[in-house]
DNA sequence: TGCCAGGAAGTTGTCAGACAACCGGGCTCC
DNA sequence: GGAGCCCGGTTGTCTGACAACTTCCTGGCA
């Protein structure tokens, strides 16, 4: 019967589980603070009363998350950036541009669907604190700067604007790969700042479909803007979403 | 200036890396199915050409990414549903029920956009898991017994099926917060199973209209599911959602 | 025949110790 | 003062061993 293989649950944990979740928690909780060094594999075995071999593994499990790099003959720090995927993915490798298309294609369903709800229950106060970020992003433009942080900025008061608080903390949690994904759009190579101001256009549609209360036109050129971005960058997204194309009828 | 941050990438691999790398290609080309065990050990070791202590940080990798799953004395095995235990941290306490209705729009925003892309991607064997999961929540309302870890599965399973491995971790992210939501389908007190065979039709019309390939059609369904199964637990979503409305013109 | 207890073999989990590869700082020597 | 070397510290890898657990087979029993 299938359902034996389905029962996993109720074991004993595992050392190695116990101490990644251990450690994980430490850094959640800012106790090693990004770009610190963790203790030394030694210090770590004697503190959890572990072998070294456990130690190593859970420090494996962090290190595939991205939230820890190692470094031969220097120790284990927090990362800076966790999971980076810029590295991976100016070299050309193949499964990071197959990450960098996931992680597009998450944000199309996500911030379409939110931009929708968004245009349903916004507030005059939220209005303001979005056209807030986005003159921001107005003025990363003129000045020449990053504005991948208004850019975060603006998305997450979207999702704020949908008064829904699992929205708003989705958006947050996903932000750290998002944000990823949007710096890409900011930090472009070779000068050109026509491809900046393209986003920053769809931004203001987006924002101006938002304030207009119209939730099927913000649903549209949220996924828009998302294929848009992603183009940016050389990845081209399926664009037969049922949301756009029924959202053109309306 | 981003070509310093590059240089830090040109180190030499390390074995364990390359060895995760390669197990998580032979994993994505099928060369191991779903289920399947992986060689032994002692065996990975010999063909890798490296140490037991090389193939166990690169296993606790996969476990990591939620690829694979070990059994101790038994053997370490394919994922049938990848499970990821990245976002463990993020738990609340249990949800009040006044937080009921938001994660229940979260629900419909996030499922209908899945089922919608699972429809569009399935494979045959997305297909298996999930009628397995299907039929696994049958028993379980033949049996009067609790299905909603099966019910648990059956939108994970589906999630899986989008071939997007952040849709798939989103969904486990979420996982907490929904089944507690869904466990309320199923512990209805007052001994009414007409509401679970309500639940399990609608179900079995999202898991046919995903067999077929038809995304507007799977959309609808989840997102019906989900305003039906909020309202089994009395509480009324706003139904005039776009994608809802527009599918129906499809 | 059917079945159940129990052992044997196989597999993962953990430990301990050792050495190689490498980094960083301090020291010497020029 | 600066360049190069050395040395302690740290991670990376190897080896061998034992513990904990699962699976399967086998022999005895009803």
């Amino acid at each position: 019967m299938l359902a034996n293989e389905l029962k996993r649950s109720s074991r004993r944990p595992r050392l190695s589980e116990e101490v990644s979740i251990a450690l994980e928690g430490q850094i959640a909780r800012g106790e090693v603070k990004p770009g610190e060094q963790l203790p030394v594999e030694k210090v770590l075995a004697g503190t959890f009363g572990v072998s070294r071999a456990v130690i190593r593994e859970a420090i494996a499990r962090l290190k595939a998350d991205g939230r820890v790099e190692t470094r031969q003959g220097a120790g284990a720090f927090v990362a800076l950036v966790p999971k980076s995927l810029n590295f991976r993915f100016w070299q050309g490798d193949g499964p990071a541009l197959a990450e960098l298309r996931e992680i597009f294609e998450l944000r199309a369903m996500v911030e379409s669907a939110i931009a929708e709800l968004a245009a349903r229950r916004r507030l005059p106060a939220d209005i303001t604190t979005i056209r807030c970020f986005l003159h921001a992003m107005d003025d990363a433009l003129a000045n020449g700067s990053d504005g991948s942080e208004a850019d975060d900025d603006f998305h997450l008061a979207i999702a704020a604007a949908t008064h829904n608080s699992y929205t708003r903390r989705l958006v947050e949690f996903l932000g750290r790969h998002f944000s990823e994904s949007r710096r890409l759009a900011w930090t472009m190579p070779d000068g050109n700042s026509a491809l900046p101001q393209q986003a920053q256009a769809e931004h203001r549609r987006l924002f101006e479909a938002v304030v207009a209360g119209k939730p099927r036109r913000a649903r549209r050129y949220a996924h828009e803007h998302v294929r848009c971005a992603a183009r940016r960058v050389g990845i081209e997204l399926a664009g037969d979403l049922v949301s756009e194309r029924s959202a053109e009828l309306g």
